[in-house]
DNA sequence: GATCCACGGGAATACACGGATG
DNA sequence: CATCCGTGTATTCCCGTGGATC
């Protein structure tokens, strides 16, 4: 635990018992240092990284597996340690004098969330390799390229690039062609949801990582981790944990997004702990499928300052597109244009942010309206923003 | 002056329906 | 009866502009 979150402890201590000690521990968008129970895909993993530990570069590989099976936790967790690791070629502060970190590669962790176009994509890499500031205007997406290509040129061992959700964005540049323009001393890690068979990447690797839905035990587990650190002592019943286990059915993220709903509920409520109506309301208000909170937090922020609207409407005002539109429009604190609201419910239904339900309703005249629904669930996203800003 | 990208705005296209037409 | 047409909405697509930054 850091110093701040030391003293927000105190600081927040006013009105205790706190249910809620530590939204950041109970975040479903947040990972923790040490993931559970995944020791073979860990093992798995290294084994594949296993040249680096001989100053040579491993080949290009495709990590896979269903959404909230802990792919994002596995790849962040394991390449903070790696970078850690090799920080030799960068660092003079060190005290250990291994010869061997000096030649190990460095590594690399991208989003392709945060980092969907060609710009934002080299920018990154870059920007995770060297210790200055990178522009991010006023200069070309080549000239970025060439800046890459520079930095690499004289490294001794090269540089392995994670790139996490290479399924999102829709819109986004090619993957391909942007694997191209890295250079030859790059090998890259690709992390996605797609079999190995209906992804593009996967003609360029020689490994192939599959990583498991959580069983059951184990997700209970996860949960009852998180809310040790994130909870009051005994405010998560075991048969709860289990019952949420149950209906996420291997999926770590609804299950997390679930436990923050349930346990934002339970403090509004005043309850010293989280009782079973706390989670079935959390339940009722979580989709499925639902979509990850990281990609809705992900989005630029105008789209969520509109969503942070949309969440607090009444079910009236979600009739139809226009009306949306037009309820979104008129809180005070948008002040984007009805056209650009629009655009961007559109833009993120056709994403799976939010969904369009044609309405059956006929009333003879034009095509029918579409009611917006959401995708995720409202309180946790209310929440998660409002902590945010 | 250069660059990226979010916005704004509007044109083009799709869809649903009732009624006209062959 | 099958098809086309006109009207009114909904949806998609595209591109120019301007703020922020270097």
């Amino acid at each position: 635990m850091d110093i701040d979150a030391r003293i927000n402890r105190r600081r927040n201590r006013d009105d205790s018992p706190r249910l809620v000690r530590e939204y950041e521990a109970l975040s479903p968008v947040a990972h923790i240092d040490e993931p559970s129970d995944r020791g073979p895909v860990f093992e798995e993993l290294l084994d594949h990284l296993d040249p680096v530990f001989d100053g040579r570069l491993p080949p290009n590989a495709y990590v896979y597996g269903p959404p909230g099976s802990g792919k994002s936790a596995i790849v962040t967790a394991l390449f903070a340690r790696l970078s850690r690791l090799s920080t030799g070629t960068r660092s003079v502060i060190h005290t250990n004098t291994r010869a061997a970190t000096t030649t190990t590669p460095q590594f690399v962790y991208v989003d392709r969330r945060e980092t969907a176009s060609e710009f934002a994509f080299y920018h990154d890499v870059l920007a995770g390799l060297v210790d200055e500031p990178v522009p991010e205007h006023g200069v070309s997406t080549a000239d970025l390229r060439s800046r890459l290509h520079e930095r690499l040129g004289s490294a001794r061992t090269g540089v392995v690039v994670a790139i996490d959700h290479v399924d999102e964005p829709a819109g986004g540049d090619d993957l391909i062609s942007l694997l191209a323009g890295l250079p030859s001393n790059v090998s890259w890690l690709a992390v996605g949801r797609a079999d190995p068979g209906d992804v593009a990447v996967s003609a360029y690797t020689a490994t192939v990582v599959r990583v498991a839905p959580y069983q059951r035990q184990m997700l209970v587990d996860v949960l009852m981790t998180r809310a040790s650190e994130g909870l009051a002592r005994q405010a998560l019943d075991h048969d709860l944990a289990r019952r949420i286990a149950d209906w996420a059915d291997g999926d770590a993220h609804d299950a997390l997004a679930v436990l923050f709903v349930a346990a934002d509920r339970a403090r509004e409520a005043d309850g010293g702990r989280i009782d079973e109506a706390d989670v079935d309301a959390a339940i009722a208000e979580t989709p499925q499928p639902c979509v990850s909170l990281g990609r809705v937090l992900g989005l630029p922020t105008n789209k969520q300052l509109v969503l942070r609207a949309l969440v607090d409407l009444e079910e009236a005002d979600r009739a139809s597109v226009a009306a949306t539109t037009e309820a979104i429009s008129s809180v005070p604190t948008i002040d984007l244009s009805p056209g650009t609201v629009k655009r961007f419910l559109y833009e993120m239904a056709e994403n799976g942010i939010i969904e369009r339900v044609e309405s059956e309703a006929r009333d003879g005249k034009g095509r029918p309206p579409s009611r917006i629904e959401l995708r995720f669930p409202p309180s946790a996203f209310r929440r998660l923003y409002d902590l945010q800003t």
